[in-house]
DNA sequence: CAATAATCGAGACGGTACGTCACGTCTTCTT
DNA sequence: AAGAAGACGTGACGTACCGTCTCGATTATTG
C-alpha cells in the first residue's frame, strides 16, 4: 500500500546489495509527507491537489507519483507516519478508569487540528477501500491490541464477565465517539465520555448477561 | 441549503403573488436528483460529475448550478428527497425490543445501495459542514423524534431511568452501528445490534446509575 | 434586413386594417437602439450582448429576438437609425474643394466615438454579408448619390474629364481613408485628405488620361 | 505578441542555458497554427473556437492557452507564420508597371481563400489593437519596404517627384483596394487596379505638385 | 575513472471537469 | 398579440488538476 513496486528496491533486502542508480531521496519523501498533511489539516481532503503538495515541498509531481498510486495512498501514508503521539491505557486497577482516561485522550485528539486530518481520511476510505484499510490497520489495530490487554486486566479481576465480546465492547465504547465526532452533532466532551462508560460497563458487569437474556425471554 | 436564494421566489410565499418569469421546471428538478442517486449509487462520491448528473437527466449544467450552489448541496438534497422508505419504531411494549427491531432495519439499509449514497454524504460531510447540518436535520432528527418517543414509554413504564439522557441513549446505540458502518471494520450483523442493545439497556435500567456512580468513587 | 416577417404587419400598409393584438411598442424599439449604439461605443463588437443590450433598455430579451434575427442585424439597424448628423457636400465651384471639405467631415466623425461604432459594423460585416449591404446602402449610397452630383458639377465646369469612372474617383478618395481607419497604421488628419485629393485630382483633370496611356504603352 | 511570457524561455537566449522542464512542442505548435488557418478559412472568425483549434490538432486546450492569450492572438500568428507566398515587386523600369503588377498579384489573394482569413483578422483587429497591429508589423510592413524601394527607383529615374510622400502614395494605391475588399462594394478587378494607378501616378508626376498647389490656392 | 542506471526538479503534454456566460427558445403572467 | 421576466437546453469559455512525458542535472553502483 505504502509504495509503488520499484520502491521495493529500497526495503528490508536483508543483507543483498542496494539497487544500482540514485537512491530515493529521503528528504524528498519527508518533505511530501510533511507538506500533505499541512494541507489536508488546511483545507480536508476534496480541496487536497497533487499539484499542491508537490509545489509545498518544492519536489517534482512525478516524485510523488513515483512512489504513491494516488491520492488516497498519500494520504494515509501521510497519517500512518504522523502517529507520533502515544495514546496511553493507564493501568489503575479498574477497567472503566482505564478504558475512561484513554477515551479523554481520543476525544483530546480528535478536537485537536489532527481531528481534521483524520476525518479527512475516513471521508477518503469511503470511497476508496485501501483508505479505510490503512487506516484500521495503522491506527485502529495497534490502539485495539493495547485495548484487548487493558479489558482482560478488568476479566481477570472480575469486572467484566469471562464470555465478554472485546470488539463488541470496543466498539460500543468508541463508537458513540466516532459518530459524534464524524457526525457532529453534538459536543465530544469528557461528560459525554463518562456517561458512555457508565451505559456500557453498566451492561457490560459479570453476571449481568444471563440476566438480560433472561429477561429479554420473559417478554 | 436546499436551493439558492432565487429559488425563494417559489417557495411557500403565502397568499403573494407568483414570481414573474418562467417557473421553475418540477420535472428537470426530479430528473437531476434521480439521476444524482443513481450515479451515486454507482460510482460513489469522488467520481459524480456534474456533468453527468446533468447528461443523464438530458438537463443543461447550468440548470443544476442555478438550484444547488455545489456538489455537496445537490448530493445531500437528493439523499432528503429519496427518504421514501419509513424506519419504523414499532410498539411492543418493551423499549428494547422497539428499538433492537428498528436497529435491525437500519443496518439492512446500510447494508444496502442506499448505505453507498449515505457513506457518500457523510464522506462529503467531513469538509463541508452544509452537508452534514443537512444530514443531521433532514434523516437524523425525524428518527431522533420518533425515538424520543419510543424511549420515552419505556421511562413511562419503568424500564428505564427517570432521568436517562436521551441523546447519550441513542449515540451509544447507533454510535457503534455508524462506526462499523464507516470503519467497516467488521460486518454489521444482526447479532451485533443484539449485543450493542443487550450491553446499552443493561446498563440503562432503572436503579442501575446510582450504584455505578458508587462504584467510580471508590476508586 | 431591418425586421423580421412578423413586423411587415406594422409596416406602411396604406388603408388596410391594422393587425390585432398589441401593437408594437415603440418605446422598446428605440431604447433596444439607443442600448445597442451606446454599448458598441462603450465595449466594441464582440463584447456586444443581446443580453446586456435587453437588460440594459429595460426589455425582454425575447422582445429583442422578435424584431431583429440576429447581433448583425441589430447592430445594422442601430447604425443605421442613428445617422442624424448629415454629411454635407458643399458646393464651393469647385469639385476638389467641394469634395475635399467633405472628406474633412468624414475622418472626423471616423475619429470621434461613432467612429468606433462604424468600424464594428465594418468588422461584423466581415463574417456577415447582411451587414455589410445595410452598410453600403443605408450609409454609402445615400452620400455616394451626393457625391455623384457634385462630381457631375465639376465635369459640367471642366475640372474633370467627361468619360471618368465615378466610382473608380470616389472609392480612391475614399479607400485611403478607410485604409488608414480601419487599419490604423497612420493618424487621419486635413493634411492627409489634402494629399489625397492632390493626387488623385491631378490624375483626373482633363486631357491626363490620354498621356498616361500613352507612356504605359511605351515600356 | 506571439507568445506568453513563459514562452520566451524558448526564444533566442544566446548563450544562456535551456530553461528546465519538458521543452515546448514545435509539433503542437505547427498542428495549432495550420489548424487555426484551416478553420478559419472555412468558417470565418466568428464561427472560430478555440475548442475547435484543440481538438482538430489533437492538442489539449490548455495548449492553446498556455502560449496565446486569446483567439485573436492566435489568428494573428496564424496568418503571419502563413505568409509563405512572396508578394513580389517587378523591376521593369517603371514604377507604374512595378506596382501594378503587384497590386495583381494582391487583389488575386485578396479574392482567394487567404482572403477570407485576411478579413478575418482586420475584423478582429477592429475591436484588438494587438491584432491590427500584428497584421501591420508582419504583412504590412514588410511589403512597405519593398515598394518604398520601388518607388525610390522611380524617383530616382525621375518619375516621381522628389518630395513625394511615400506612405500617402502607397495608401492611395492600396486604399481603394482594401476599400472594394473589405465594403465589398464592387469586383475587385485588374482593371480597377488599373485605374487606380492611373488616377494616383497621374496626380504624382514630376512637377505636378506646384501647378496643383497653384490651382488651389487660384481658388 | 568512465559507463550505466535510477533518481531528482521542472514543466509541457493530452485530457476531463469545473463553474460561468451568452445563446436563442420557452413559458408564465400582465398590459 | 406584445410586453417584461426569467428558466430552459446548449455549448464555448478560460482555469485547474489529472497522470504522463521529456528534458538536463545529480548521485549512486559497476566494470
Amino acid at each position: 500500500m505504502r509504495q509503488k513496486s520499484p520502491a521495493q528496491r529500497h526495503g528490508d533486502n536483508g543483507g543483498r546489495k542496494r539497487a544500482p542508480g540514485r537512491p530515493r531521496s529521503e528528504q524528498a519523501r519527508l518533505a511530501i509527507l510533511r507538506s500533505t498533511l499541512k494541507l489536508l489539516g488546511e483545507n480536508g481532503f476534496s480541496d487536497l491537489t497533487i499539484e499542491a503538495v508537490a509545489a509545498h515541498a518544492s519536489v517534482g509531481k512525478a516524485t510523488v507519483y513515483r512512489w504513491w498510486p494516488n491520492k488516497a495512498a498519500l494520504i494515509a501514508d501521510a497519517f500512518a507516519s504522523s502517529t507520533t503521539r502515544k495514546l496511553h491505557f493507564p493501568d489503575t486497577g479498574s477497567v472503566r478508569a482505564d478504558m475512561s482516561q484513554q477515551m479523554r485522550q481520543v476525544i483530546k485528539i480528535f478536537r485537536s487540528r489532527r481531528g481534521r486530518i483524520l476525518s479527512a481520511i475516513l471521508a477518503a476510505g469511503q470511497s476508496d477501500r485501501d483508505v479505510i484499510a490503512a487506516f484500521r490497520e495503522r491506527f485502529m489495530k495497534p490502539r485495539r491490541q493495547d485495548a484487548y490487554a487493558t479489558l482482560r486486566r478488568g476479566i481477570a479481576r472480575g469486572e467484566l464477565g469471562k464470555d465478554v465480546d472485546l470488539d463488541l465492547l470496543l466498539d460500543s465504547l468508541y463508537g458513540p465517539i466516532y459518530m459524534r465526532f464524524l457526525i457532529r452533532h453534538d459536543n465530544l466532551t469528557p461528560n459525554f465520555v463518562d456517561g458512555v462508560c457508565e451505559l456500557v460497563f453498566g451492561g457490560a458487569r459479570p453476571g449481568r448477561k444471563l440476566r438480560a437474556r433472561g429477561r429479554r425471554s420473559d417478554q
